[in-house]
DNA sequence: GTTTAAAATTTGGCAGCTCTAACAATAGAC
DNA sequence: GTCTATTGTTAGAGCTGCCAAATTTTAAAC
């Protein structure tokens, strides 16, 4: 089928695609670590293969074939996560390096299992949608915290940006998906929470995180 | 650390080795299915980095390092069998190409928490040692059933050549490791052998077949 | 409309792994 | 001991994926 490498390039450019519609060369370039002339020239090859569209000083789009090729690599990414939380016990901040490398194995069978397994999940541990078998993708529609006002009651459902470091953070504040919030109070000069969740009451949450965590308004 | 071709040409090295201390380059190019310029030259390499005995025209060995580092990657194949046969509930006979994918990944964690899940297992699926974090294996002792004796009682330890046909074959005649078998009977002529086991009486069992098949004597 | 900084592209080169074709050494047959 | 088939080696080349340097295009600033 593809090379690991041309299934990296893919996927990345499923991710920026998703955030804004098209990708530059450059920005795919920042986000693989792979410098410009390199990239070109993988677009060249994917575009040849139907993956890519590709026009000289164009931004860079996805063909319907290449969306599928991504999310079906995206499909197994997170269906690998979810199973290292939920069947093997990992921490939802130590699964990303490991499903990076399980996503591009060839065995059906063993995403077959893994999925089964699971009882064949709609989200990865961190909430975001599992493509399905197509490779298609349905959008949740979560809204940020920051966007919630005072007096509600939410739903943890997603977080944004799922670096070890946010996610460490998150379980030092005993934030976990499905957890209820109530939002007592937002300060005007910098925006930050007064919240209160499980057995804990007042407690404050900066701006920069509630932009980063999904919810679901009850 | 090494790639993912080399880790191939040390496993095969090794699993070549087991049998006859000593590998010729065509016998790996035949193993691997590379020509033998090719297999030539990452000799070298190898032995460049100190993995592989190398001298023009003789046999090749692998140093203490190699061996480790072959030792290393069987572990990882042998510990993913037996997760793949346990916990996950695939067939012994399904396992192997998928572990040889998953024998490359690059993840201690992933590895430790097989090993702890499995209960830190000896063997594999299929009977065969699981070598320690250090590389090193421990030959187990077992006997070819072809050389049992009339009126012995054995018990199945593990399967010597596990392609998938074979292993599908033991599983339809309900031939599973730890089945204990009695020998009732060896034909003369061809070497087949009548036997008693679980709830069949007067099976036979051809010599090709019994010359798989590694027993304990009880 | 020019100028200029950033982005995109072309060119040429290198490393890893593979091959075929040609040549060399070894070991077994005689 | 010589011959010959097999095995091993060298030489040359191709493909993928990466880079740096040089060039071209675009778009933003003036």
């Amino acid at each position: 089928m593809h090379s690991f490498t041309e299934e990296n390039y893919l996927k990345a450019l499923f991710n920026l695609s998703a955030e804004k519609g098209q990708v530059s060369v450059n920005e795919l370039s920042k986000e693989l670590n792979i410098k410009m002339p390199t990239v070109n020239s993988m677009m060249k090859k994917l575009a040849d293969k139907k993956l890519v569209l590709y026009e000289s000083y164009k931004p860079l789009k996805l063909t319907e074939k290449g969306k599928k090729e991504a999310g079906l690599i995206i499909r197994k990414h997170r269906l690998t996560e979810m199973f290292l939380v939920h069947q093997m016990g990992f921490g939802w901040e130590e699964v990303h390096e490991i499903a990076e490398q399980i996503e591009h194995l060839q065995s059906p069978a063993f995403f077959e299992k893994m999925d089964a397994l699971l009882g064949y999940p709609k989200t990865d541990p961190h909430g975001s949608p599992i493509p399905d078998k197509l490779g298609k993708i349905s959008w949740l529609q979560y809204e940020k915290l920051s966007n919630c006002k005072p007096g509600e009651t939410v739903k943890l459902s997603a977080v944004i940006q799922t670096s070890d470091d946010f996610l460490k953070f998150l379980n030092s504040r005993g934030l976990i998906l499905g957890q209820k919030i109530k939002i007592k109070n937002i300060e005007k000069f910098d925006s930050s929470m007064t919240v209160t969740y499980g057995k804990k009451s007042d407690e404050m949450i900066s701006h920069t995180v509630s932009e980063r965590l999904l919810v679901e308004k009850l």
